[in-house]
DNA sequence: TGACAATATGCTTTTATTAGCATATCGTAA
DNA sequence: TTACGATATGCTAATAAAAGCATATTGTCA
């Protein structure tokens, strides 16, 4: 048996961010597409754009910027305030999970419970 | 918005206690009964019962032993070897979570983000 | 022996999440 | 002016988790 983890941040009682939320962003804005960042997470870009509005709508402000048209389609990327946002929110997460996992074994050896 | 956490224990890739499911079972023991227990946390008898038998299923061993008829219906309790696990688990989650929250707060004031 | 309180389960309904299908729009470049 | 690749969104279907309904069984005690 092993522990599990999970880290994610409310706003009012309702999910903004979490681990694949945080890492979804992020790939947006490294790859400059919804439709790559989608591919790259295998889910349809009609979710990837779903769970966007959704977070937007939950954190209350603007994450991703889109330009249509164009020799390439478009393209997507962070807006600043997201990009620090998500940047923030990604490294608190990966703080968080790397104590909880050293805790966890020293009290044990390895994973197992 | 604020910092959630979430901790629990996995078998073969499927979940066998969390924080809600380890509060039940230590509910059922403290007060000897799965009925008294599902009332503490206002759900039906049947959907405990649905709860302890997929713990079981997935921990691979019996979690609640029960005592049938009798003035009082009957009763319920842990076993000796589930005690164990809960308590070990509960105690587990506890001290993850309160390390969690108090990072939190060394980063941020309060709880906020 | 009949009432009672709790265990034991099957089955159905509701609710939430995820996945998938279908279409419209947009702006550049050939 | 048409083809292309990406954004934008509505609607439906498939799954999963939670809740609720109904009933049978059990053993003591009045």
């Amino acid at each position: 048996m092993e522990i599990k983890t999970k880290f994610w941040i409310e706003n009012r009682g309702e999910v903004v961010l979490g681990g694949g939320k945080t890492a979804l962003l992020l790939a947006i804005d490294r790859l400059g597409s919804i439709q790559r960042a989608a591919d790259e997470f295998e889910m349809s870009y009609r979710h990837a754009w779903g769970i966007i509005k959704k977070i937007e709508q939950r954190a209350g402000f603007k994450m991703v910027e889109t330009k249509l048209g164009g020799k390439d389609g478009g393209g997507a990327r962070l807006t600043p305030k997201a990009k620090a946002f998500v940047k923030k929110a990604d490294s608190l997460f990966k703080e968080l999970q790397a104590m909880a996992e050293k805790r966890v074994r020293q009290k044990f050896q390895k994973r197992s419970f």
